[in-house]
DNA sequence: ACCTGAACACCGTTCAAGT
DNA sequence: ACCTGAACACCGTTCAAGT
């Protein structure tokens, strides 16, 4: 009884649990060690309790990680002023890929989770506004808007490791052979030539050119450029389009 | 003695390791049961081995998928005949797309694994032909080669699961809010109105219009008239770009 | 209804020891 | 150099049993 008592005293009430609770404690999680660790088993122990009682709350780890994706999306959308709206329009891409650089391994779980929580909501939302303004006909825009973001998702899917860990130790590992991928590829292109592969030997310069964020931004340019100019239903078939 | 003889007539001599053997059973597991089913641990069960075994010749699971994706992408890239350039573009992609929707699972690990094997090599070399021969600027072409396999390869990582098993499991449980995912974004965009979302609201209905197919060649088109359409270095900086 | 301990069926990777 | 058994340190998910 006494020790009880002194139990309490020294951990206090252990709170129910919610979904809401769930979620918010997985958030702290991500920030705190990347979304690797945010494992059934190991958000348990954060909440002090076994895997199998987070499953009255949240269907699995997908649907876990996508309402995690969801609540940090809340920090983006707001629409910032000044510029065109082409300017804002990319403004606002790039915070949405920003989040998603800074949580590795949460681009690819955005890539499979097809959010619908109220942080996706307002960034879409912000985003129509935005084509909107341009002149962009609704039914393009709402495609758009999907290639977008798509396309902001898998850049930072591309860039972002699942594994920080993993990162880290390939690093510190003296192998022999040693090229990372980026030095693959640089070598396997320059016997391009000689292998009968006359384009790629030509654009093999091009196409490891720029940084992560030229090519970013270029695409979205595209992207934009692109949606300005093609009807989602061409008025003659076989048009230029 | 003799029962050593007699092992070795039932379960002739095991064939030594090497790394085109193990890719070799990979590709015929990934086609077998999946890319899920390509473990470390399940293959060298395949080749009658331990796990460990496989280390001397492959890095990690992410680099032995990646050749496995290399191995299939043989597959395709045979420049399709007849049509405009632009036809057989993304004739060719489409066939890129039909590989990675085959096989559930590679569409994520190509967006990690940052290819260059011959496959893909062979694939750029097809891709960066027909845009020349369109007369596009090289130094557009090879980023653009970048954006329509990628775009490619997200569209088919978004809907092709890395766990089918879980699907069907899904699909069995009769959950009682129940709604899958497309179902979701529905009904959350019902309320869009009247949660001061104009825009969504009026875009509903688009956002959720057309097929699968249809949306993957809108977005081919898009990338490719807005890479005619934008400059890799803008001549003037703050063009109509 | 909510919560849990325990179990089932797996993983990737490393390392010391063998050949 | 190549190969391996065994271990380390984890996973997601389910289910029967409890409150």
């Amino acid at each position: 009884m006494a020790q009880t008592q002194g139990n309490r005293r020294e951990r206090p009430a252990k709170p129910a649990l919610s979904r809401a609770g769930i979620i918010t404690t997985a958030v702290g999680l991500v920030r705190a060690e990347g979304l690797d660790r945010v494992t059934m088993r190991r958000l348990a122990q954060a909440l002090d309790t076994g895997p199998a009682s987070l499953y009255v709350y949240v269907r699995n780890t997908a649907e876990l990680h996508a309402a995690v994706l969801d609540e940090l999306l809340g920090g983006i959308a707001r629409p910032p002023e000044g510029g065109t709206w082409r300017e804002r329009l990319i403004k606002i891409l790039l915070s949405y890929v920003g989040i998603l650089f800074e949580y590795p391994g949460l681009a690819q779980s955005a890539l499979v989770a097809r959010p619908s929580g109220p942080g996706y909501l307002t960034l879409l939302e912000a985003l129509l506004a935005l084509l909107d303004e341009g002149g962009v006909p609704r039914d393009r825009a709402a495609w758009a808007v999907d290639l977008l973001l798509q396309f902001g998702t898998a850049t930072a899917a591309e860039h972002t490791t699942r594994n920080q860990t993993a990162a880290a130790q390939d690093r510190a590992r003296p192998v022999a052979e040693g090229p990372d991928e980026h030095d693959a590829l640089r070598v396997a292109l320059r016997a391009a030539g000689a292998q009968g592969r006359p384009h790629l030997a030509a654009a093999a310069g091009e196409l490891l050119s720029g940084t992560g964020a030229e090519r970013l931004t270029w695409g979205f340019h595209v992207l934009i450029n692109g949606t300005v100019h093609t009807a989602r239903q061409p008025a003659v078939p076989s048009n230029d389009l």
